[in-house]
DNA sequence: TAAAATTAAATGTAATTACATTAAATACAA
DNA sequence: TTGTATTTAATGTAATTACATTTAATTTTA
């Protein structure tokens, strides 16, 4: 079961166009897994995102503009997103000290706790992968790498 | 420039975690890259797809349903996305003669027009692909199916 | 210093998506 | 045949996203 047969489209006018189409299908194929396994918890899968960016730092607070510089979707609205967050008491948001135009944003042991919840279900989803092997897995990131990096090069 | 300069993120917990981050945030990049090209055009990435879908079928007329197997987003809704295409007048939307709770799309002249001047920009855009080789496309291609296969077997 | 430019975040809005429900037509089973 | 279940699309709605604009604070420049 490959692209092919998934989107039934039997041929593409090239590989590259293919790989185009199969990055995209297979990042939304992960993204609605995710989605599902958020569900319960109600969260989606860029407030799980912020979550877990803000985890990352250990303690430490850190600025809209810091959250988006690593957030997968570099689109979406993180300051509506960190909204949602504060509202489900998740997160804390405060002014920033040395900079009163930037606002700091740190995450609460309520959002830890929900995070280490989802851990769980997302450890075991995730360890279906592992079947793959890690060295094809680092084949995998590899070649995704450098599928980015050709357009660095223009 | 890997996944982790991208996203600022030293390390991974495993490489399949990285594996999967990797793949949504390549879908995502490549998207916003799309979404920048259409604009000129007026069409959402959602819309594109779905003209090319319609395209494939060389003038044979397609149900609702049958578009939303062949959608690389699964969850949005081919009903609105088609009613946006009828706005546009790029499709006809009639009853399907065969059963009437189905009804058939098919793309008109003028989306058709569209679609080929879409085309030669995206070409462009696709040619920076080709300096990866054909074969570590392939290759590509091969990696992405089986991530999504391993799922299948479970 | 004062004015202008830049930066960080929030907000207004229109469009899109998510999700559940509805409506209509067809298929199936008693 | 008739009632029930299923299938196909459309729709209502709330939430989210896209995009432009605004506000406030800081930095730069004259």
């Amino acid at each position: 079961m490959g692209i092919s047969e998934d989107l039934k489209q039997s041929k593409f006018p090239s590989e590259a166009s293919k790989a185009v189409v199969n990055a995209i299908y297979t990042g939304n194929w992960i993204m609605q897994k995710q989605q599902e396994l958020l569900k319960p918890f109600s969260l989606t899968v860029q407030q799980y995102n912020v979550l877990r960016i803000l985890r990352g730092q250990q303690g430490n607070p850190m600025t809209v503009l810091a959250i988006t510089e690593r957030m997968l979707d570099k689109m979406s609205n993180a300051s509506r997103l960190v909204d949602k967050l504060v509202e489900k008491k998740l997160v804390l948001r405060r002014e920033c000290p040395k900079d009163r135009r930037a606002v700091d944003i740190l995450i609460l042991p309520a959002g830890l706790d929900i995070l280490s919840q989802v851990d769980q279900v997302q450890d075991d989803w995730g360890k279906h992968f592992d079947a793959l092997g890690v060295k094809k897995l680092e084949e995998m990131n590899q070649i995704l790498d450098e599928f980015r990096t050709v357009f660095s090069h223009n």
